[in-house]
DNA sequence: GCAAATCATTTAATATGTTAAATAATTTGA
DNA sequence: TCAAATTATTTAACATATTAAATGATTTGC
């Protein structure tokens, strides 16, 4: 059986970069009850308010039928709220009740302290480098 | 509202850069009614013929329960087959169908022409970087 | 030898991902 | 103005992810 791959295995790789970044923040997110998809859009919207669903999308990276099981839970669980937007009535606007905004106020510290972990332990330099090549990666494909 | 974040967003950096490589390699995939995971079941198959579930789980990054599931269906389209351990009846054995085997051999020259387009793209230095980046990013949480 | 601990996998329940099609509101153009 | 095209989201059907618990086989310690 000859194998037929030479290169190292990148999606793979990215994948487990990715699991191993996340195995630090996951257990802060479950203590709250939060999915990681739950906490990739409380952080949108801890970033910029109240958002339109298509935008929460592209942003936290979750395909519109996802998000709409995800922000039903979520709005079940008091973390947003979802009203139709009043100018055009075809959009959902979400924004955070007090309570998700309280909570991307706590985790995010854990979560900065975890940026600065890696910034020692890596290396400044290195953790720059790392966002420039995964950039140009993501150009190849998707030319801005 | 004051943003909390000051960094980039690493887990979502490293998505992003998963989705855009697998945005290359998917069409492919789908064309045989392959889904990621099955393609990462199948390419370890392709590997090292006859394994055990326990190793495809490891090396597919695929949960034991998601791994079930995902065996039955390739096992009903005849990809692969699967039978207990003579030495250890708690474990089972995967092996790849002759079917399963072609699919690996055809698929994984578009997979190398791929990484060549990277290589003159990019740049084999800087591909090279990233993968030592990436796996000091892994060794930082999970010392082998 | 055998009960207890361990190991490999599966089942169950719920959440999320994926693709295609449906719904509903808005915009466009004749 | 109004039918057709477009846009935003949801529904539906199936596949996969996640966590805990169950099942079944093997090993360990006594």
């Amino acid at each position: 059986m000859t194998t037929p791959f030479v290169h190292r295995n990148l999606p793979r790789l990215l994948l487990q970069a990715r699991e191993s970044v996340m195995a630090h923040t996951r257990p802060g997110l479950r203590e709250h009850g939060l999915s990681d998809q739950q906490w990739r859009v409380l952080r949108v919207l801890g970033e910029h308010g109240a958002v339109e669903t298509g935008r929460v999308a592209r942003e936290a990276f979750i395909l519109g039928p996802s998000l709409t099981g995800v922000l039903s839970r979520m709005e079940r669980d008091g973390l947003i709220r979802r009203a139709r937007d009043v100018e055009d009535q075809r959009s959902t606007v979400v924004e955070p009740t007090a309570n998700g905004r309280k909570l991307v106020q706590k985790l995010s510290h854990s979560i900065e302290a975890h940026y600065a972990f890696m910034e020692t332990s890596l290396g400044k330099n290195k953790l720059k480098q790392l966002y420039s090549l995964l950039d140009a990666v993501i150009e190849l494909e998707q030319p801005a």
